[in-house]
DNA sequence: CCAAAATTCGTACGACCGTTCCAATATTTC
DNA sequence: GAAATATTGGAACGGTCGTACGAATTTTGG
């Protein structure tokens, strides 16, 4: 009757979810696993609120109470969904920040590494057929639903970005740290409506625009970025100028 | 008994709507400006599924049937409440986009007053604390919700994004087509996110970011468009190039 | 001013929601 | 293998949802 909880949101809770039936039961995490998935492939489409559990456990072929016996709540094994996958988002943009930051040896990370860095993780993602392409369908569409669980998450979870903001500083001395954060801002819309509207973009271009390749579709948002960052700032009108 | 109904869809149906009532009932448009209002405000702020019309009608201050006589049902409610304001945001830019047309002179539109047109009406409204402020919070966000009855509006709304094309082909002929589409979308995706989200900003900046004045908003968008759209398009592997 | 139509209001209905309880079954532990 | 525990499945609960209905009230039109 003792239910396992996932009531925790940091994200080192994950590790702790994980381990939680390490004594073996092959069928218990089967069991989980699978409702995960059928809740992450719903939630991929629809937002939170139009999801049943009945849904949800019938995609899973599970029974109606297993999603509040291994999650407590809807709300819990929303969070579980999102647990299982941010970390390593995260942790991929990290990897490639902190790989550039070798390449250049002590020197200054080029601009377009800097972007590369923040963006490719999140593309590429999207356009996996599996689970991860579900999950950032998932978390796009999460972030904009206030009536999503972790709509307080989403806007407090910045410290992935704040890591950037040294090396933007650094290639773009010359910019302030809001000119920075703006433009940062600017570039995560160009990411998110790409990832979240893509179809929208074949069906505007009447197939014009070949949205099937991951490549070139990175090289292009990273350009267009980059071309925003490196423009020059506005002038201020605080000072007396002439 | 008989019931008006708003169910067509196309934004000419909104004139039919208004003149419905030309005989004079003060009392009856009072009414349902009232829903309609009370439906954008709740709508703004939460998605389509979780708002409920006790809510709505409760806000409104009217009775819970009110809505299905005047509106035929939530989705009817949710149409007009988009009707009502969508003709003239997008009417706004093909104004704008006329006037600079004009000032051209025959001439080519500078690059720049494209942008101008295509986002300023958008960010305008957006600083609106009024009822236009409210609808393009619940235009951007229902555009997301896959489970809102406008979705498939939005999908084919492109008739005012088309009128930009011709614009961005004139004044960047070195541009294919295929390319402007790609930098068009990445720049609704910075307005989008910007409209939407802007609270983020404020919070991620911690206050170092002036979010409150409009046209330094504006200015910051289109410039960081304007050079987006600038960039260099990528080079083609198509042709045999050296 | 009066019949007719339009509108408002309170209420009730059937459907679906997330959750809970409990018996039945599988698994672990000794 | 038996006792204890973990997990599953079915049924039911209270609550909320959008909608429909009928009576009361207001407004319209002659």
């Amino acid at each position: 009757m003792t239910k396992p909880s996932s009531d925790n949101l940091d994200l080192e809770a994950l590790g702790r979810d994980l381990k939680m039936s390490d004594t073996g039961q092959a069928r218990t995490k089967e069991t989980r696993n699978r409702i995960i998935e059928g809740a992450e492939s719903l939630f991929a489409h629809r937002s939170y609120s139009t999801v049943s559990m009945r849904e949800i456990t019938a995609e899973a072929g599970v029974g109606l109470a297993a999603v509040n016996y291994h999650f407590g709540s809807k709300e819990g094994l929303f969070k579980a969904v999102f647990l299982r996958r941010a970390r390593d988002l995260n942790r991929e943009r990290a990897q490639l920040l902190e790989a550039a930051d070798k390449r250049a040896n002590g020197g200054v990370v080029p601009l377009r590494e800097v972007l590369t860095a923040l963006l490719r993780p999140g593309i590429r993602w999207s356009f996996d057929t599996g689970g991860r392409g579900l999950f950032i369908q998932f978390l796009t569409r999460s972030r904009l639903d206030h009536s999503s669980p972790l709509h307080e998450i989403f806007y407090n979870d910045v410290g992935h970005l704040r890591r950037f903001i040294p090396y933007f500083l650094r290639v773009l001395p010359e910019l302030g740290e809001d000119e920075i954060l703006w433009r940062l801002h600017f570039t995560l819309g160009a990411l998110h409506y790409t990832i979240t509207d893509l179809k929208r973009l074949e069906r505007i271009s009447e197939g014009l625009c070949d949205i099937s390749q991951f490549e070139p579709t990175l090289e292009r948002i990273v350009s267009f970025a980059e071309a925003g960052f490196r423009t020059a700032a506005p002038v201020r009108w605080a000072a007396g100028d002439p």
